[in-house]
DNA sequence: CCAATTGTTCAATAACTTTTGAACTAAGGA
DNA sequence: TCCTTAGTTCAAAAGTTATTGAACAATTGG
């Protein structure tokens, strides 16, 4: 772990439902979700936000306690932080994320049936 | 009905957990839901915020689709739209106030032993 | 009618959040 | 070493949300 992180026992109902009110944050955690286990990197949300505003965003899903970033060569590598969300807010994560996906409103990443393999 | 509220389905899921991640609203939306079924007055968070902060916030939560104010008298009677956000995004408010409801930290309405009849 | 109760509205301010661009760091490849 | 790639930091600007007090409206009880 490179990053300040909150434990698990740190993350905070209100910060997380805040976190998580932001359209281009609740995108970035519908892909986490839908990509568990492969850890991904920032150019990945490009579509969303501008290089600088990405930053921002995911040192918000960070601080609140959402994902985990890892220091990888000059890559951050991201994951979503599930076994402590799950533990904290049980059902929450899920029911977030029925919800998002359930909305064609909301902007989306890699939601198209073209998948880049590498 | 009095006051504009959004229909089922103009209630968005980005705003609604913006919304909740406020500790004053969320601790409304918890006390709505232990009282469930009895319409509540603002008199009743009055030790949550002042009068106007109150009408603020109430308002959020009515424009959000959280909640339901019918005015009755000089009085608004205030109730969870449970139904309306159940159907909606399908075990996201039970979730969020079983967190909620598990985390002491967080602001709350009566939830001393005490409770007054009338 | 008068006063009290219940809550809203308005304008001001304070406090945060989001977005931006330019400048930066750190790692990796040619 | 130099260049590129990946992402951060900083300060400024823009936008939004929260909080306040004073003034208001509507209903109800005496």
């Amino acid at each position: 772990m490179s990053l300040p992180h909150p434990t698990a026992d740190q993350i905070s109902l209100p910060i997380v439902l805040a976190v998580l009110g932001d359209p281009t944050r609740l995108a970035i955690v519908r892909y986490l979700a839908r990509k568990e286990g492969v850890p991904l990197n920032c150019s990945k949300f490009l579509d969303l936000a501008s290089k600088t505003n990405l930053s921002y965003h995911l040192a918000k899903l960070r601080e609140a306690g959402v994902t985990r970033s890892e220091a990888v060569g000059t890559s951050r590598l991201i994951t979503l932080r599930r076994d402590d969300l799950d533990k904290r807010f049980p059902g929450l994560l899920d029911s977030v994320i029925a919800a998002a996906d359930g909305d064609s409103a909301l902007p989306a990443v890699g939601t198209s049936d073209v998948e880049v393999s590498a």
